[in-house]
DNA sequence: GAATATTATGTAGCTTGCTACATTTTATTT
DNA sequence: AAATAAAATGTAGCAAGCTACATAATATTC
């Protein structure tokens, strides 16, 4: 059995995946919705449904589902455009920011421990290897969602 | 902004997961699909639906769902068991051996492609700092699905 | 051997992803 | 200004994941 980078790979982002998802869970929220609220907190204005969508490259029933979810647990708040009756704009609740800063703090101590006992020409070595083999794979992977929710 | 492991870690294996998929959907299999076709192509007996759950974690509704839908479509058969009543064996169609022939051309490919232009050394490299990342974090994921459904 | 526990599967109902089609509002064309 | 196109969202229905509960067959225990 020879060795398979796409594995390895696969099985280190699962282990952020988890620890996302599981401080995610204490607070009462998906992973998924936890996405957007990465997303969310980093807007400098209430955005629309429409634009999660572009950003995670999700349709929009999904988004729809996911965000009507969060309103229903006081995460957010979904009021219309007041210019433009199509769009809804999408309001971050004290709780939404409360989650925010969890998931920073998350994704701090899973970078950290991940490059534990590395040394700094290894850390760049590490990333470096590891975009080159994203470069070979097709350069940019266009439908990777945003990367704020990223290293979930 | 900083690199972050975990992103391109999640990017690589996005790419080989992409790719995977296309594949699949040529021959009408979803990638779920095609995951446990890949795992059940290794078995050297016709497994009940209760060792895939196991192999790749999932629950027995999932996977009921999952071989009856591939069932509809002859990539496999379900007859139960004669020596246990509460038992069914999956047994592969020749569809089925079809399919695995082709996932494997795939992670061939992909394997490949991956580290094209690395030096023997890189590629050694590549893969140590891999997995000691893994390891930092946390050693053997535990609940990660089998080997053969992989470079998905 | 009868009662009980375990094991394998089935069913109901939820979230999150999708596509396809419908509706409403704004923008463009003529 | 009226007709048409485009944009944003809604609804229906499917796949694939889950938990919780139900059923049927085998194993264990008394």
């Amino acid at each position: 059995m020879q060795t398979h980078y796409g594995h390895l790979a696969r099985i280190l982002h699962w282990c952020t995946d988890q620890s996302m998802t599981n401080a995610l869970a204490q607070m009462d929220l998906t992973a998924a919705q936890g996405h957007i609220m990465g997303y969310l907190v980093h807007q400098p204005n209430p955005p629309c449904p429409k634009d999660i969508e572009e950003a995670f490259h999700l349709s929009h029933p999904t988004v729809s589902g996911l965000l009507s979810r969060m309103e229903k647990k006081d995460f957010i708040e979904l009021r219309p455009d007041p210019t433009d009756r199509r769009c809804k704009r999408v309001y971050i609740l004290p709780k939404g920011y409360e989650c925010a800063e969890m998931m920073h703090q998350t994704i701090r101590n899973n970078e950290e421990r991940m490059v534990q006992g590395f040394t700094e020409e290894e850390k760049t070595i590490f990333a470096q290897l590891l975009t080159r083999a994203i470069d070979n794979m097709g350069g940019h992977p266009c439908k990777m969602p945003h990367k704020e929710e990223t290293t979930k």
